[in-house]
DNA sequence: ACGCCAGAAGTTTTT
DNA sequence: CTTCTGGCGT
């Protein structure tokens, strides 16, 4: 009988293509697998932890890392499904960052209860450090300043660092309130979730001697996604492996798609300079889609310049041609994509096998409408959602102020919730109290009898302060009890239940968070509340998608990355949605950031096996304004023979030349470029140099032949259009 | 201290 | 068209 963790090394390279072997088999030294979209990256990567970890290392040795928690888990089941022993570290880098933290936490700055704030305490803490810095968040708005503030941490800069480089007013401001945040932070013992990239990858920097035994204890690193590390996980990364140089990285920069949050698609671009003597291997062969999907896909990325060479093929059949769906409106558009679901029911299409991607969560609410009208059940990928209830919130505060109770901000939340008569004041002068000592809230709380101003509410405040000590009490609990004990002790349970008869739905979810924490329990029996706690946090958007539920899924583009389902819709074709422009300007943005589109949209096409239809809209509700939206460019660029053009509803002729009036944009829209002859009833004849289409309105300037240029708002401009060979 | 109403503001993508 | 905030009244 073999042993469980010893399986058989032969069998592990059993079904794979040549190049696929030898990333599995290649040993000692770096290795960069460019792995195309559906080329079986993910056998790779898990056949060659269980190859290493079965010849030349131990399970324990193994370290890989993906990018969401679903990813990992989906990985780890597959090697324990090859027989390798569980002591084996895969999970995302976050969970790695947050793991080292626990562990060196006196070398990081933090203690080891520390918290983890997600994005809206990060907001909250924002919110206050603005304040501190004495500016209004009328001008800066907390958002803002916190993607700022992250997109420096990001990048590994400090507060000091962030300063010494700001070049304009603003970003010193931006500075200060960055070193205030971090103050916050740190008084409050907690780490956002920059920090878990951010402090480890300086934990490696300064402390050589804990670098080494952490190289020596992972002596093989797997990085899945490499083209979506940012600078701080390419500083653990690399940092991992510096001597050894065991990094394995697999990724494509074809599907690079968060630079908006620091991802570097350089690190994988220049893998071979920073690892010389790298062993580069590319998998190109497609065993996902057809022959036309991938012809189309390639069509939309081909465009782009920053690209490594790289071509998809297939031995898959040609299939079907990519549909592509003119819609008038919206709903129309969430209509036909239900009833198309309802036919290929009768083709026997499994609705788990359908998906439907958007540029934008709130996208989704028309098709979700639609479903519903239709009775067709769905999932949408929205993990964080259920943690973001406020009701979920209200006992996480409590929980978090158990482990730690320099958490202000979960104190600001659970010190009048359920009410308890400690009102705005009360709190406005505890907290005046706490600046003065500076001490925590909570430390405060606990002295609230000794302080001027407390007067009537101080009993108040001190039962608050007893609570908080008895259910401290039960902190050493299993996760399951102390949520349970807490959700009730603190009134909030009592409160959901008297509301229950209006509605439910609260009541429901705190239970379904003990039954979630009893589930966490059940599967990691040692684990304690700050284990179950930092999993919450940690937990991403995709992680609750369930493939067995036999429901349709709903998704953002960014969300499907690493999926795969044989039939996909992609609504929103349009420019502005996708490629998404925030402003509505489509013309003379960024072409790094068109770029990025561009691969977003490569990648949601790049998810189906057989069956891809790509919808638009000619109008789009905006900011509640019905706009005139114009055909995606991306659809644009597919190759006539791969596509079939749908028209779900009979649609009026297009009159093919009208003059525009009224404030509405020309029916042929879509043929309106840079170049494109217009005519004008007095200047006559003359051509399109600039057309740039903003939110509302779009801007036209046209240069006659009589050497003049003129603009006009093209909505009101009495342009017509004009063909080339009707003029010669 | 708290709830309600009206007006304003703001809307990518995620660990 | 929503969601949030701030002010006012009880």
């Amino acid at each position: 009988m073999p042993a469980p963790n010893q399986p058989n090394p032969a069998s592990l390279l059993e079904n794979l293509n040549d190049p696929q072997r030898a990333a599995v088999t290649h040993s000692d030294g770096p290795l960069l697998v460019l792995a195309g979209a559906g080329s079986g990256k993910t056998r790779v990567i898990t056949r060659r932890a269980a190859y290493l970890a079965s010849t030349v290392a131990q399970p324990r040795e193994v370290l890989a890392i993906t990018f969401t928690n679903k990813a990992a888990n989906e990985m780890r089941e597959r090697i324990l499904a090859l027989g390798v022993g569980p002591e084996m570290t895969v999970c995302t880098f976050h969970a790695l960052g947050a793991r080292l933290l626990r562990i060196h936490h006196e070398r990081a700055d933090l203690p080891a209860n520390f918290t983890i704030y997600d994005t809206d305490d990060q907001r909250k803490v924002v919110k206050q450090a603005i304040e501190l810095a004495e500016l209004s968040t009328a001008n800066w708005s907390p958002a803002a300043v916190h993607a700022r503030i992250s997109r420096a941490k990001n990048d590994m800069l400090t507060p000091t660092e962030f300063e010494e480089q700001a070049d304009d007013w603003s970003d010193r401001v931006l500075a200060r309130i960055y070193t205030e945040y971090q103050r916050l932070l740190e008084q409050n013992g907690a780490a956002d979730f920059d920090d878990l990239l951010l402090k480890p990858a300086r934990l490696l920097q300064n402390h050589e001697v804990l670098r080494r035994q952490l190289e020596q204890r992972y002596r093989y690193v797997l990085i899945d996604e490499y083209q979506d590390t940012n600078q701080a996980q390419y500083v653990v990364a690399h940092l991992l492996t510096l001597e050894q140089a065991n990094i394995c990285a697999t990724g494509d920069p074809d599907q690079s798609i968060y630079g908006w949050r620091g991802a570097d698609i350089g690190n994988i671009l220049h893998f071979e300079e920073d690892y010389p003597s790298a062993t580069v291997i590319r998998l190109e062969q497609n065993y996902r889609s057809t022959q036309r999907i991938l012809a189309a896909a390639d069509a939309v990325i081909a465009a782009n310049f920053q690209r490594k060479e790289k071509s998809l093929w297939t031995e898959n059949p040609e299939g079907a041609r990519v549909r592509v769906v003119d819609c008038e409106s919206t709903t129309e558009e969430a209509e036909w994509i239900s009833a198309q679901i309802l036919s290929s029911d009768k083709q026997g299409v499994s609705r788990s096998d359908i998906a439907v991607f958007y540029r934008i969560n709130a996208m989704s609410r028309a098709i979700e409408e639609a479903l519903l009208r239709a009775g067709i059940p769905y999932q949408v990928a929205r993990g964080t959602e259920f943690y973001n209830r406020k009701e979920i919130k209200d006992v996480l505060a409590y929980l978090r102020l158990l482990i730690n109770p320099a958490d202000d901000i979960a104190l600001l939340r659970a010190i009048n919730n359920p009410p308890r008569g400690i009102g705005a004041t009360t709190v406005s002068r505890l907290r005046n109290h706490a600046a003065t000592l500076g001490a925590s809230l909570m430390e405060t709380v606990k002295q609230a009898q000794t302080l001027d101003g407390i007067g009537r509410s101080a009993a108040r405040v001190q039962e608050f302060a007893e609570l908080i000590a008895e259910l401290q009490g039960l902190a050493d609990q299993p996760p399951r009890t102390v949520v349970e004990q807490v959700a009730r002790r603190s009134g909030l349970l009592a409160e959901l239940t008297q509301e229950a008869e209006v509605n439910r739905s609260p009541l429901d979810n705190v239970n379904e968070l003990i039954n979630a924490a009893a589930d966490f329990q059940s599967e990691r029996p040692e684990a304690t509340l700050i284990d179950w706690l930092e999993y919450t946090s940690l937990l991403g958007d995709t992680d609750t998608v369930d493939s067995s539920r036999g429901v349709v899924t709903l998704m953002t583009l960014h969300a499907c990355k690493g999926l795969e389902f044989p039939v996909v819709f992609i609504i929103g074709l349009e420019d502005g949605t996708l490629p998404f422009s925030r402003t509505g300007e489509i013309n003379g943005r960024d072409d790094d950031e068109e770029e990025e589109e561009r691969r977003l949209c490569f990648v949601g096409m790049t998810r189906t096996m057989h069956t891809l239809t790509m919808t638009h809209c000619r109008y789009r509700l905006l900011r509640g304004a019905e706009t005139r939206m114009v055909k995606s460019r991306f659809l644009r660029a597919l190759p006539e023979a791969e596509v079939e053009w749908i028209s779900p509803v009979e649609q009026k002729p297009p009159s093919h030349r009208s003059a525009v009036s009224h404030g509405r944009l020309p029916d042929d829209i879509e043929l309106w470029e840079v170049g494109t002859l217009v005519r004008h009833p007095s200047r006559g004849l003359g051509q399109i140099t600039t057309l740039r289409r903003g939110h509302k309105r779009t801007h036209v300037r046209v240069a006659f032949q009589d050497g003049a240029d003129q603009s006009w708002v093209l909505e009101f401009a009495d342009l017509t259009r004009v063909d080339y060979d009707e003029v010669g």
